[in-house]
DNA sequence: AGTAGAATGAAGAGTGAG
DNA sequence: CTCACTCTTCATTCTACT
């Protein structure tokens, strides 16, 4: 076919011998069409998934430097300018990523998709915006070079959560889950106001996060504004504030600063109060700061309702807390089938609980980890369920997220390498799927 | 042994002056 | 355009407990 020997032994090293041939090509040709570094020396191709054990500092300078076209940054404060007047929205919350579009901002854009990555079934990955350099690019190149759609949180929530989505949806007709969510801090924590002092300006909170702030750095933050009497001297008000901000503290009591509680994540995420409720505060606040935002994932999804108003079946990848399915059925779509890998036993929980809880008419299939869904696997799951309608979830995004201080290795670090089972996975069910039409 | 809490920066994006 | 600067980030590892 083409190849030299070479390509293909690195190919199959990297993805193994049961490697399907379409998803073996594919890789080879991933890889050639991927730029080559400018002073020429192409080295292994494989470069930026076998750097494992480097040096963080070294690892990323090896990464290539692929330039991706810049649109992602929408300025909307021109747009709003252009509609109001030029009323002035100077440090408020008026730009920030809009992907596609979001409610009352819509971007006039439209997008065509090849044939390749049209039809069914649909797929929806969502991963971190902020990523070592060139990890976007790489996640791109296994979606067909689909355009990612990278969306701000804040739009549809009181938290910012600058995530990337890559689907093959129609993006036109979304709607909004209702009921609306509160949009300012004021909005969803009406009770904390009393205890809010006016310099603290912020209407927003920043992402919600996998670790919540230390107790003693809440008391030495309260000892500071204890002994102002709330009237901290700039440099202390710009101290606590930089706290405030890191750490995503509300004012919980007069001059007590805390970070928010599970229950409190979960509205902000657009879970029902509770829905984490079947373990411990740690791993709640773990599951939680790794879960999708529901609102945003809705409104993206939402153009699915017409389409399926009998019911969808859905293979649900890395499902977490089950973001997807919360929002599908937020959207009243009914689940059929949800076939679900999940390696966290308390994550399994937590979404065979919120099934129950329901009243799903559908089926929950728990596979457990990703890797279990062999070729075999997913025959036997394409012939019992009648293939599937939608692919959807986030791979994890430890080794790409600025948070990690010690194994920001990119797509190549141990969990975050798992995101190539997700483009696998795509590629045999809608293989499959389309031999069996044809 | 197993768990909850506390301590642990740097990379990347955005901004604005020159 | 560069460059200095500000701001933000789906976390891991170590320690002190039970």
């Amino acid at each position: 076919m083409g190849y030299a020997g070479e390509e293909v032994s690195l190919a199959i090293k990297r993805y193994g011998v049961d490697i399907p041939i379409d998803i073996l090509i594919d890789s080879i040709d991933a890889v050639r069409h991927s730029e080559a570094p400018s002073d020429g020396d192409m080295g292994d191709p494989y470069n930026s998934l076998t750097f494992k054990k480097k040096g963080l500092n070294e690892s990323l300078k090896n990464t290539r430097q692929i330039k991706f076209p810049k649109r992602k940054h929408i300025d909307l404060e021109e747009d709003f300018y252009e509609t109001n007047r030029r009323v002035k929205l100077k440090g408020s919350m008026s730009s920030g990523l809009v992907g596609f579009g979001v409610p009352g901002h819509h971007v006039d854009r439209c997008r065509k998709l090849k044939d390749f990555s049209q039809g069914l079934p649909y797929f929806y990955f969502e991963n971190v915006y902020i990523t070592p350099k060139g990890v976007w690019e790489e996640i791109s190149r296994f979606f067909h070079n689909i355009e990612p759609e990278f969306v701000d949180s804040k739009f549809f929530s009181i938290s910012s959560r600058k995530r990337g989505y890559v689907h093959n949806m129609p993006i036109d007709n979304r709607v909004q889950l209702y009921p609306l969510p509160p949009m300012t801090i004021k909005e969803a924590f009406p009770e904390k106001q009393k205890f809010w002092p006016s310099w603290d300006e912020r209407t927003k909170l920043n992402c919600i996060n996998t670790v919540a702030a230390s107790a003693p750095l809440c008391l030495r933050l309260r000892d500071i504004v204890n002994l102002c009497n709330g009237q901290p001297t700039p440099e202390e008000r710009d101290m606590v504030l930089l706290q405030c901000k890191k750490w995503n503290l509300v004012w919980a009591n007069p001059d007590q600063l805390a970070p928010l509680e599970p229950h409190e994540m979960e509205l902000v995420l657009g879970y029902d109060k509770d829905h984490t409720r079947v373990c411990g505060r740690t791993e709640r606040i773990r599951s939680l700061g790794n879960a999708f935002q529901v609102e945003t994932v809705g409104y993206h999804l939402s153009v699915l309702k017409p389409l399926y108003p009998k019911g969808i079946k859905v293979l649900s990848l890395f499902s977490g807390i089950g973001g997807a399915e919360v929002a599908l059925h937020c959207l009243g779509i009914p689940l059929n089938y949800v076939v679900s890998t999940e390696i966290c036993k308390v994550n399994r929980l937590i979404l065979r609980s919120w099934w129950e809880k329901t009243h799903q008419k559908g089926k929950l299939i728990e596979v457990g980890d990703v890797k279990n869904l062999t070729k075999e696997r997913l025959d036997e799951m394409i012939n019992s369920i009648g293939g599937f309608d939608l692919i959807i979830g986030g791979s994890p995004c430890n080794n790409l997220t600025g948070s990690n201080r010690c194994t920001r290795h990119g797509l190549a670090g141990e969990q975050s390498s798992l995101f190539y089972e997700f483009p696998r996975i795509v590629k045999y069910v809608r293989g499959t799927m389309r031999s069996k039409l044809a």
